[in-house]
DNA sequence: CGCCTTTGACCCGCGC
DNA sequence: GCGCGGGTCAAAGGCG
């Protein structure tokens, strides 16, 4: 990591939507999980937390190029009616190309994660593209009663789809970037002027066929250095290798561990052997609280001496204490 | 020429 | 019913 890098002063919030919209004061009023780590907002953070949303979708993939940025990560979810935000904790074992991030709140609250991991997701976006599509045609075809009665379904039909609405993660990222580079092909679509906000938000949307996944960016009204991105719906398909980085030429899928599944969430994040160094560097290090087997885990789990060395060096001692 | 952004119009849900 | 705001469409134009 470049000093360059570190000097730079981002941050990073994320956050699990389970409401519509973004509220970018509640945003803004996440709990800060983290202590201060440096590392590459835009390329790694993202990652992770994109990683960390994945684990509780399903799988959900996003991977981040690098930009000279450095973060502070801040990890939560959003209770949807009360703004109440609840941390992870990001606990970290190595498995082989694994990495665990466990639950266990650091604050005197329950994680709570709408832990979905529906993969009918990109189903559910093309049933309500084809529903909205079929109300267009239906609205453009001079409907008669029969249309009448179609639409009466059709409604009720998106009304219970409303309420499933596809999961959004969204985080929040200090840089002058408005647009993150984050691997995928993205094709503007729209641009809506936020209210109450001078800075407007954009839309895109995976290019990629068949990929349905959404993403909108805005900056905030309250801190302009702070850039919001929601990412909707997952991708199905990998990072475009020509607008990959190297450091992310591995899968971007991740898995759910539904068996290591606790009150907390526990997640599994599947990390290409590419894994870098700030990868590693940046996740655990935003909020250290340790796996107590990871210690009993390292030895075996790691194939290559040289990973633990490297994340030994890495993290500080205080990340391998034992827990009681 | 393909891909992308821009931008005004349009649709829809929601609150009053 | 109306107005507002969020989200999307699609034509036009820019760029490499």
């Amino acid at each position: 990591m470049s000093n360059e890098t570190k000097d730079l002063n981002n941050y990073l919030y994320t956050s699990s939507y389970d409401d519509y919209n973004i509220d970018s004061q509640s945003i803004m009023n996440l709990l800060y999980v983290s202590g201060p780590s440096t590392c590459n907002a835009n390329m790694i953070s993202p990652q992770i937390v994109s990683d960390l949303h994945s684990s509780i979708q399903g799988a959900y993939g996003v991977g981040f190029e690098l930009s000279p940025s450095s973060t502070e990560f801040f990890n939560s979810s959003i209770d949807q009616e009360n703004d109440f935000y609840s941390a992870y904790n990001y606990n970290i074992s190595h498995k082989s190309h694994e990495v665990v991030a466990g639950g266990g709140a650091i604050v005197e609250s329950e994680t709570k994660v709408s832990a979905s991991p529906s993969s009918s997701e990109a189903d559910h976006h093309h049933a309500e593209d084809s529903c909205k599509s079929l109300m267009k045609r239906e609205a453009d075809d001079d409907g008669g009663k029969d249309d009448q009665c179609s639409q009466k379904v059709v409604k009720t039909k998106k009304k219970e789809e409303k309420k499933q609405r596809e999961p959004r993660v969204s985080f929040m990222t200090k840089t002058d970037v408005d647009h993150l580079e984050d691997g995928y092909r993205w094709r503007k679509y729209g641009q809506k002027a936020v209210k109450n906000s001078p800075y407007p938000r954009s839309y895109y949307r995976c290019t990629t066929q068949k990929c349905n996944v959404k993403k909108r960016v805005e900056r905030s009204y309250q801190d302009p250095t702070v850039v919001i991105t929601t990412y909707e719906s997952q991708h199905n398909h990998p990072i475009p290798t020509s607008r990959r980085t190297a450091m992310f030429s591995g899968p971007a899928a991740c898995s759910y561990n539904s068996s290591s599944l606790s009150p907390v969430s526990d997640f599994i994040i599947n990390t290409p052997r590419t894994f870098s160094r700030d990868d590693l560097f940046c996740a655990p290090y935003a909020s250290m609280n340790v796996n107590a087997n990871y210690q009993q885990q390292q030895s075996q789990e790691f194939h290559h001496e040289s990973d633990y060395e490297l994340l030994n060096e890495m993290f500080p001692s205080v990340f391998f204490k034992h827990e009681p």
